[in-house]
DNA sequence: CGGAGGCTTGAAGCCTTTCAAATTACGTGG
DNA sequence: CCACGTAATTTGAAAGGCTTCAAGCCTCCG
């Protein structure tokens, strides 16, 4: 478990301005540090496990993450999961509301964390104010959109190793982006999310965890990975290179 | 080929205002018509095979289709293109530009094709004096992240024969919603982009069509297609059913 | 008529899933 | 602190579905 302090080791609790500085600080480009300083919000605790939002749930904010991992995910009809992406602190949950009255999807912690309630109300008083957060919250909105296509780019025409691969290397620059070591870090989501979110099978998911170590790409203690050879899982991704399979 | 007066009978070319609400009418909800009446632009033919942007571009414009038929896709690092989706009549184009300065897919024209150009930048300042107007188009941007939540769905976690019935029922409601005959339409794209667009192979398409068609769910012309039984496809779609291999 | 591109069909092979079982973690209560 | 039961993960073997490779057909158009 991380803790507040961990993060921002240098923040004072509850400091009326500047949360918002703080919650974006991390997730979005410099230019979009500050963006929401002026919009009023209070924070929230998700415990493990519990949902921040359900689907068809009125629409009514949006959650910046200030801290913890969160995961979006919907139903199909035959009522299994799909889990559609996994948000770290920094990042924007629950813009897919934005089509219509309700979530459209389902935000659940993964680890105890806390978010920023951004009331959505007082977000589009702002825009007429501001063009320029209005400016930026497009670009996040286009953002996600861009996120969800390489998604799709991934599911629709990759194999079991090489979505594996892209997984890591993204994981791995999103907390490097965030002053985390890009080489070593731990999952926060099960093998059977992370299956879930590639189209694979749990099996599958370990399969090529022990194949990716034995083949000296990854270190793997539980949920601790380390990335030993960065630049040839770089290669997998890329789909210039592949791993043989396990001896 | 379908010429503009099929499509629009009563339209008056050129008709200085209310191009807008003919250019939406078709795709949106009833209360998006109009939304976007205020907005200047102009006209754009795209030929067959012609590409209305490509990916690096410069982003400037949204555009709304007019009539015709278009794919948005992207590549991979391989070189290999993904189609990311197929828009008709009354469907935007290029909100994926919002993210950065330049269009992050290619959107080329399935047949001869007339779009609404949209300067973005005029846009943007219409936002400020007309609220209702901009919620209009938070709604459509968040309608385009739902929809490819959808597809990762369908890309996640349905079998080929799922995802094509899928991919004909999604087809049949949009041309339902146009005013046209949800079971019997042309499609508009080759096997290999539909293969590609439901990450399967042209071979799994062409089967499939096979398939369906001696089960009596499809009637198959080239690319005249009938739905024969729309509701046991809709079961197909919805994974309730299954559908026997040949025999 | 001929050529090119799009489509269909068959057979073989591979990758991933499915099914099954064993192993390892983890939380709770004794 | 240990025992136990449950959940998560690993591993193996077999099956299945989709792809790959190959060949042939159809259709459009010059």
């Amino acid at each position: 478990m991380i803790s507040y302090s961990q993060i921002y080791p240098d923040a004072q609790p509850r400091s009326a301005s500047g949360i918002y500085r703080r919650c974006f600080a991390l997730g979005l480009d410099q230019a979009d540090i500050g963006w929401l300083d002026h919009a009023a919000g209070c924070r929230r605790r998700v415990g493990r496990d519990e949902r921040l939002f359900r689907m068809d749930q009125p629409f009514r904010n949006l959650y910046a993450i200030r801290f913890g991992h969160f995961k979006t995910y919907q139903f199909n009809s035959a009522g299994e999961q799909q889990i559609t992406g996994f948000q770290m602190a920094g990042e924007l949950l629950g813009l897919d509301a934005l089509s219509g009255e309700c979530h459209q999807c389902n935000a659940a912690a993964l680890e105890d964390s806390e978010v920023c309630e951004i009331p959505f109300a007082s977000l589009e008083l702002l825009f007429a104010r501001e063009p320029e957060l209005l400016r930026r919250f497009h670009r996040i909105m286009g953002q996600e959109i861009t996120r969800e296509q390489d998604l799709l780019l991934l599911l629709g025409n990759m194999r079991a190793e090489q979505r594996f691969a892209v997984f890591l290397i993204n994981l791995s620059a999103r907390y490097a982006a965030r002053g985390y070591s890009p080489t070593a870090f731990q999952l926060r989501m099960s093998r059977e999310d992370i299956g879930n979110y590639l189209g694979l099978t749990i099996e599958s998911i370990s399969r090529l965890m022990s194949r990716f170590k034995n083949q000296g790409l990854l270190k793997v203690d539980k949920r601790e990975v380390t990335l030993v050879q960065p630049a040839a899982l770089e290669a997998l991704a890329a789909g210039t290179e592949h791993c043989k399979p396990m001896s």
